[in-house]
DNA sequence: TTGTACGCGTTATCAT
DNA sequence: ATGATAACGCGTACAA
């Protein structure tokens, strides 16, 4: 089998309490039998079970993600930020797709606090503010998420600040009849109220034949539903959307339309994901800073662990708006 | 603490193995004390300790996963393909991104060997074959790779195969001068390869002024590489690529140089990414089936633990040419 | 059908 | 500064 403590204790002529002082840095120990103990340990090659580890310790050095799908653009960066800060601190992450189903968010839940991780985060969380409580209540959890569970370490993106600003911009440019394709989503209709927000700012009224909200974001239904949108209200002469994927679908149903992309319509996004500076027209969006994000809940979830759950905070990520070509502010295009 | 074996024992009145049979589905037990096991597990909320198991079991139900870049576009689909097979089979899977750093994964796989997973998977690795052979000796491995490591167990996407089918499609258009964006990576000129097999298949002589070798992939530098070639070489009338996000660079390096595509540069690209259906025009592509894939190397890395790493495979996944827009088939455009 | 006792590799509590 | 020994929670011979 693999080589133990106790191999490398005989080796040393030392005890194993010993090994284990030199492994860990813990103590003090002379320097020569620090040595020799080094010395073992490299010839045998030994390498720590962490999983023993674990099991004395309570502690195994690994953490679960739970996000709903690595498919959608969004969460790549996302992941890649909580690794990183993770592998800095000696943490190793389980990923686990949900699926958007809350059920098997559960079942991830359990799962891998059956495997004993120190702590779990939980991002776009399709639980509500009191299950996500509750989870918090027996487990070490770092949250993102729009809602507001009580008592739990939680980051969120500030949508209804965002989607206020990216409204209020197309109000700016002249737009009057704006659109707003969303997703219907209960219990959170932050960026819809920053919509409204958006509207009421530039003393627009809201108009419910302007909306659109979809049970679930892919390109293909908000392509759909945006044709219909604008058969039934083609006066609308500029988009807010919940995202970018969101976005595109409603740039792909104006161009099927024959309504060119920012000319006959003006169209911005949420996010900034990857896709946004690449297709044509590229996308105005709200850039959310996905890689950071990673790094502030893995941050935070190590403040929950450092404090053995009792640790609360809610932290807001901050945006930045940026103006490409979709909104029609770069041709100063005067609208009617 | 948890509540563990014992406690459920002694509400049940019974022996710490006969929980531990209860739990685990072995041997013969009646019926009423079986019940009255799962009560008490059921009361008292129990979850086994899967360190506990891993420890004394030597098996952790976990395994891992290093790919390069989970931002590459190619790799999301694959790790939910992993997954999806790991989670049925009761794995849980750790997510590792080397960042493309040959050192980093083996910290990765030293690291987590060190944490007892019962099995490896490494994506695009960056290791040589005989750094996989090695690896895949000491450990339980299952490799997607385009490199040949002996005795191991591995699942390749036949690339060479792939470019000259993808080289032969535009020179049946009627290009003969095309042109090739790759990747320079030692050891692999798999794509390359195919890309003079399609030229040779069709009495095209190759020529080195029309490729163009990238030592990492991204748009912003196949774009700036391509204006270079379509400068140096402007009478090339289509450009095979390594994979869609070099695609997408040729045809931005295209549309900066007034080239429109299909019509004035044909363009194909490889792994169809979801981008490449998204973008203007659509990409032409060689699909990969990513999911697919993944569920394809978990599968082998299941049977290669099965056989205590006693197993060797090489197999291929089958890929399939999508004809979309920027290759110019579908306007059977005459090219001279 | 059920129970006893030991081992897995490490940490932690005492001593010395 | 170092060592003996008991946990940690569960699987597994071997018994009964």
């Amino acid at each position: 089998m693999a080589v133990t403590m106790r191999d490398v204790a005989e080796k040393a002529n030392v005890s194993i309490k010993t090994v284990s002082r030199v492994v860990n840095n813990q103590g003090e120990i002379s320097e020569t039998t620090r040595q020799r103990v080094l010395d073992a340990i490299r010839q045998l090659g030994y390498r720590p079970n962490i999983v023993a580890r674990g099991l004395a310790s309570g502690r195994t050095a690994s953490v679960a993600l739970i996000i709903p799908q690595i498919t959608d653009p969004f969460f790549p960066e996302l992941v890649l930020g909580v690794e990183s800060v993770a592998h800095r601190q000696g943490y190793s992450v389980f990923l686990c797709n949900t699926n958007e189903d809350p059920q098997q968010e559960l079942d991830y839940i359990d799962i891998l606090s059956g495997k004993q991780v120190d702590g779990i985060i939980l991002c776009g969380s399709r639980l509500d503010a009191e299950q996500l409580s509750a989870v918090a209540t027996r487990h070490h959890v770092a949250i993102l998420t729009s809602r507001r569970p009580a008592h739990a370490a939680v980051v969120s993106i500030p949508g209804r600040t965002g989607l206020r600003r990216m409204t209020s911009h197309l109000a700016e440019l002249g737009h009057r009849k704006i659109g707003y394709v969303g997703l219907y989503w209960p219990g959170d209709q932050e960026r819809l109220q920053g919509y409204y927000d958006g509207l009421a700012a530039h003393g627009i009224g809201a108009n419910d034949r302007y909306v659109r909200m979809l049970p679930t974001i892919t390109v293909d239904l908000a392509r759909h539903m945006t044709r219909d949108l604008l058969h039934a209200a083609p006066e609308i002469t500029a988009i807010a959307c919940y995202n970018d994927l969101a976005a595109l679908g409603v740039m792909q149903a104006a161009a099927s339309l024959g309504r060119k992309a920012p000319e006959d319509l003006a169209v911005v996004g949420f996010d900034d994901i990857p896709l946004a500076s690449l297709v044509s027209p590229q996308l105005t969006t709200m850039h959310v800073p996905k890689y950071m994000l990673g790094q502030m809940v893995m941050d935070l979830l190590l403040k929950v662990i450092a404090a053995k759950g009792d640790y609360e905070e809610h932290a807001y990520v901050e945006l930045r708006m940026i103006v490409r070509e979709s909104c029609g502010a770069k041709n100063r295009l005067p609208v009617g």
